[in-house]
DNA sequence: TGTCCACTGGAAGGGAGGGCTT
DNA sequence: AAGCCCTCCCTTCCAGTGGACA
């Protein structure tokens, strides 16, 4: 009896998922439905590869989930095959900035994809950053074609180390001889150009292209394309597929978004040992995803940044939904104190406060009091007891998370 | 109309930590 | 081992500022 359970289990499973990689939004279609135009733009654009000129830099703008990314891996790949084909030296590298963001990490990263030769690497750190630059050009060199370098959410590396690599790669064309370089730039951020050198802005953005949101209609069309290859016939309820993109097409029109909500559908019918997906597991997946963004980033902040949460948590308790700057680093002094910690200094915690801003966990707006000073006001923009619940899981968060502030006096 | 508060946000720099080179 | 080099995380210093109030 046992035994079939067990079976049934594993045969209800199989009845949802065929091939789940297919959803992942990491996976590159062969198909990329809506993006007709924008491959064939790009592919014009580096055609040219395979004559053997240097095609131009190009910078890629859209929101995230507008196919950016994909589309440049797509037409990436499918120039590596047609210059195999035509005897073409052509090879590509794919950085995505955000990890990468400084100006070592990204040459060194260039460089290494280049390299064959597992001992000629270059070390992930020590060298000096003429050495790393000479190492590259060399071996591009060496290569005698058109190395297309990918660097993914540039407007990142950009706003932490600013625009030195991309002046240097910029200019590594002039210095090579015999093979060529260039760069495709992809960036969420319409505006980040201003914060570029004029002449890097000149040379790397001879060409750039817009990408748009896709609207409801077309998040269908993109979901119905990779169901027929993820589940099995019959798994997915008639109203699954509009509802993930109605519901993506209201965030941002992110085709990533929709694509998750449909594999977490996907996994929750699973559990639930469900024979089909339906709109019921599709409005659980929509919370989840939710939930376990913002858990996953609160637990994986720095000791700190917990504090500082903390701080902000524990004057809501007494009844303060807002803090100034300065009322919520008491706080956090009088905390660190208690946990025997030593506190960062006012100007680091308002960074972090920036960062936590950023991180959708809090709010912080700048506003003015007039005489009162400038400040920040910081309120909660996530659950405080789920919040609270995540950081008690640290033990030194544990040790203070009882703790009264002292009423702060306004004047 | 000017003052002046409580910060903001930029800049510079230190020092620890990774690792290479000689 | 000593001396470089790059990055990260922080501190210190400071000019700049929106707007209530005198």
């Amino acid at each position: 009896m046992g035994e079939k359970d067990i079976f049934n289990t594993l045969l209800s499973t199989k009845l949802l998922f065929k091939d789940k990689e297919v959803i992942r939004s990491s996976y590159i279609p062969e198909n990329l439905p809506h993006r007709k135009k924008e491959i064939a733009n790009l592919a014009s654009i580096f055609v040219s590869a395979l004559r053997g000129e240097t095609p131009s830099n190009v910078f890629i703008y859209g929101k995230t989930g507008t196919g950016k990314t994909a589309v440049a891996k797509y037409v990436g790949n499918e120039l590596l095959k047609k210059g195999k084909e035509l005897g073409k030296y052509v090879s590509s590298v794919y950085i995505n900035c955000e990890i990468v963001d400084t100006e070592y990490g990204i040459l060194s990263n260039i460089g290494n994809s280049v390299i064959k030769n597992w001992d000629e690497r270059i070390p992930f750190t020590g060298w000096p950053m003429e050495k790393v630059y000479d190492k590259l050009k060399e071996e591009i060199e060496k290569q005698r074609g058109v190395t297309i370098i990918v660097l993914d959410e540039i407007d990142k590396l950009v706003s932490k180390s600013g625009d030195d690599v991309l002046y240097v790669l910029s200019r590594m064309n002039t210095d090579l001889k015999n093979a060529k370089a260039s760069i495709i730039g992809i960036s969420n951020d319409l505006r980040f150009t201003e914060l570029l050198d004029v002449r890097v802005k000149s040379s790397m953005g001879e060409e750039e292209m817009i990408f748009p949101p896709y609207n409801a209609t077309q998040l269908q069309d993109i979901l119905k394309e990779r169901a027929k290859l993820a589940f099995n016939e019959n798994a997915l309820d008639d109203s699954v597929i509009p509802l993930c993109a109605a519901l993506a097409a209201q965030e941002h029109g992110d085709a990533r978004r929709a694509l998750d909500l449909l594999r977490v559908s996907g996994e929750i019918a699973e559990r639930d040992e469900s024979q089909k997906i339906t709109e019921t597991h599709v409005r659980k997946a929509q919370n989840k995803i939710e939930i376990d963004r913002v858990s996953e980033v609160i637990r994986t902040l720095p000791i700190h940044s917990k504090m500082i949460l903390m701080s902000i948590i524990l004057n809501r308790e007494i009844g303060q939904e807002i803090l100034t700057t300065g009322e919520a680093y008491d706080t956090y002094k009088e905390i660190c104190k208690k946990a025997n910690i030593s506190p960062l200094s006012q100007r680091r915690v308002a960074d972090l406060i920036s960062e936590l801003d950023m991180l959708g966990v809090i709010n912080a707006r700048l506003i003015s009091y007039g005489r009162g000073g400038r400040t920040r006001e910081i309120s909660l923009s996530v659950s405080v007891k789920d919040t609270k619940n995540v950081l008690e899981t640290d033990e030194v968060l544990k040790s203070v998370s009882k703790y009264k502030p002292s009423k702060q006096v306004k004047l």
